[in-house]
RNA sequence: GGCGAAGUGGCCGAGUGGUCAGGCAGAGGUCUGCAAAACCUUGUACAGCGGUUCGAAUCCGCUCUUCGCCUCCA
């Protein structure tokens, strides 16, 4: 069964193989580090990540670079507004690079709740200034780019194809209602910027050939690209807002000075929304990662964003992400029950689950479906397990190496390796472990002399205390509450 | 004005020319000392109007509505 991804450009479903056997090389647009991630940035990389997962799973050595934006670009591309870090840094009383540094370990921490991976390189733009310079110097020598008063545009006209990847081709019937300034020094209205003069005040610049400035935005992206993946790579991926100007940008400046095409897949997200409406920084609607955590269990927010579809787009509500909550617990419950369940005689096939939620993998890594898949699957051994025979050891240890592979290694939703709350210490971990042991086997015996007084008392101020008992078949286990 | 996406049952959210998505919530039941959990049963959903078809929510056309991009943006 092969793999087949959405490719945004062509805007068909394609069977996927790497350019190399064996080998995925992967790139995604990272952040612009000058605030908190907020649940849009969460949908895009958790998505990523599964896609990562999968592309792993299924065999392939996946070099994954993902960049952090650290070079401040304009609010606005008509030469007014201000470099966002640099807005940021007079906000906070500080300098651009501490901003920088600040909200880049901020993304990291709030991606490493939500278990996302980090990628395997993650170069930083102004740590590749010579990289992007040269690049520029190359498009200059082709004739694909020219200086004009120690700025350096791209030359769009030169470049056949402009637009291919948004569909946006006719430059002429663009310019009608834009809504950004023309500037007379460019050539041509459509042309971008790839360098670009810093006036006094800028704090972040560096020497060129052309002026003392900073590089244009779109061109970070494809100078590392380049630099660590190669002239042509296999995955592209980012936002669905950046695929014009800023991936069309890419394309033309890439293969423009290559002569190869820059990507053979595009994949692009969708955006979260908020009552309907996109979230975003700027918008000032935009859910803060961090604060999100104080109220939801970070690996229930995963859950949610892949409980839809990378390409559609998410309304965020709290109702939804609570049904969601509760909807993870259910899998988590019905995990741990298969592992701390005794072996039976009973059957149980786990094999149409696994090849049900491989094809909907394969289908575009379809989360949604391969969820609806665990959610069967765990109705189904339950069933099983309810039975009175249960099941045998060998379909346990299958089940229980499934949910492992599939929640936890490729969906990432469950913890690898069991159900261990996070933020316990194996040390308290096992004390309360002993605890409870002495709590269950008191109620049981208070259960027997029929005191159901007394074992309702324990279970009641047991529940108070965050801790809910269960009595079932095999004995009464016990499970932290978890959410809210 | 240009480019693009979408409208699914109380809510979230997949998908498909002819059997079922799935989750949450609700109702009834089994089990249980009682709970909880689990399981069973239960919802005549596919924006509207035409058309193609033996058959369309799924294909085509039109209409209405919403959203994204064309400024920085995951």
């Amino acid at each position: 069964m092969s793999l087949f991804i959405y490719n945004s450009l062509g805007r068909t479903k394609q069977q996927f193989e790497p350019f190399l056997p064996g080998i995925v090389s992967m790139y995604v647009c990272g952040p612009t580090v000058y605030g908190h991630s907020h649940l849009g940035h969460a949908k895009s990389y958790v998505s990523f990540d599964v896609v990562v997962r999968w592309l792993r799973h299924i065999g392939y050595r996946v070099k994954y670079v993902q960049n952090i934006t650290d070079v401040g670009h304009l609010t606005d591309d008509a030469d007014e507004g201000e470099d966002k870090i640099m807005k940021q840094a007079r906000l906070e009383k500080t300098d651009p690079m501490e901003i920088a540094q600040f909200y880049t370990r901020s993304y990291y921490e709030d991606m490493d709740m939500l278990g996302v991976q980090r990628p395997n390189i993650a170069p930083l733009a102004t740590g590749h200034i010579p990289e992007q310079i040269e690049l520029i110097e190359r498009l200059i020598a082709k004739g694909h780019a020219y200086e004009v008063n120690g700025n350096v545009y791209f030359s769009v006209s030169s470049f056949q194809g402009y637009g291919k990847l948004s569909g946006r081709t006719d430059q002429e019937a663009q310019q009608t209602g834009t809504r950004v300034e023309i500037r007379s020094e460019k050539r041509d209205p459509s042309d971008f910027a790839l360098w670009k003069k810093a006036d006094e005040s800028h704090l972040m610049k560096w020497h060129s050939p052309w002026s003392k400035g900073y590089p244009g935005w779109h061109l970070e992206c494809s100078a590392m690209s380049m630099k660590y993946l190669g002239e042509t790579i296999d995955i592209h991926g980012g936002g669905m807002e950046n695929r014009f100007p800023h991936h069309d940008c890419e394309i033309a400046q890439s293969e423009a000075a290559t002569g190869k095409p820059y990507v053979r897949f595009w994949m692009h997200n969708n955006m979260v929304t908020v009552n309907g409406i996109k979230m975003g920084k700027s918008l000032k609607n935009s859910v803060n990662l961090k604060e999100l955590f104080r109220e939801y269990d970070p690996l229930a927010i995963r859950f949610f964003i892949l409980q839809s579809h990378y390409r559609s787009p998410l309304d965020f509500s709290e109702v939804a992400i609570k049904a969601s909550t509760t909807g993870l617990d259910k899998l988590r419950q019905t995990r741990k029950r298969v592992t701390e369940s005794n072996n039976g005689t009973g059957l149980f096939a786990v094999e149409p689950f696994k090849q049900r939620f491989i094809e909907a993998m394969n289908d575009d890594f379809n989360t949604t479906v391969a969820i609806s898949v665990l959610f069967e699957f765990s109705k189904a051994l339950n069933t099983a397990l309810d039975g009175s025979e249960g099941i045998t050891e060998e379909a346990r240890l299958a089940a229980m190496l499934f949910l492992e592979q599939t929640g936890a290694e490729v969906l990432g939703i469950l913890n690898p390796g069991g159900d261990g709350k996070e933020g316990e210490t194996i040390e308290t971990g096992k004390s309360l472990s002993t605890v409870m042991d002495i709590l269950l086997d008191l109620r049981a015996e208070a259960r027997k002399n029929r005191n159901f007084a007394l074992s309702d008392t324990i279970r009641d101020r047991l529940l108070d205390a965050g801790i809910e008992i269960k009595d079932t078949r095999e004995g009464a286990t016990w499970t932290k509450k978890s959410g809210c």
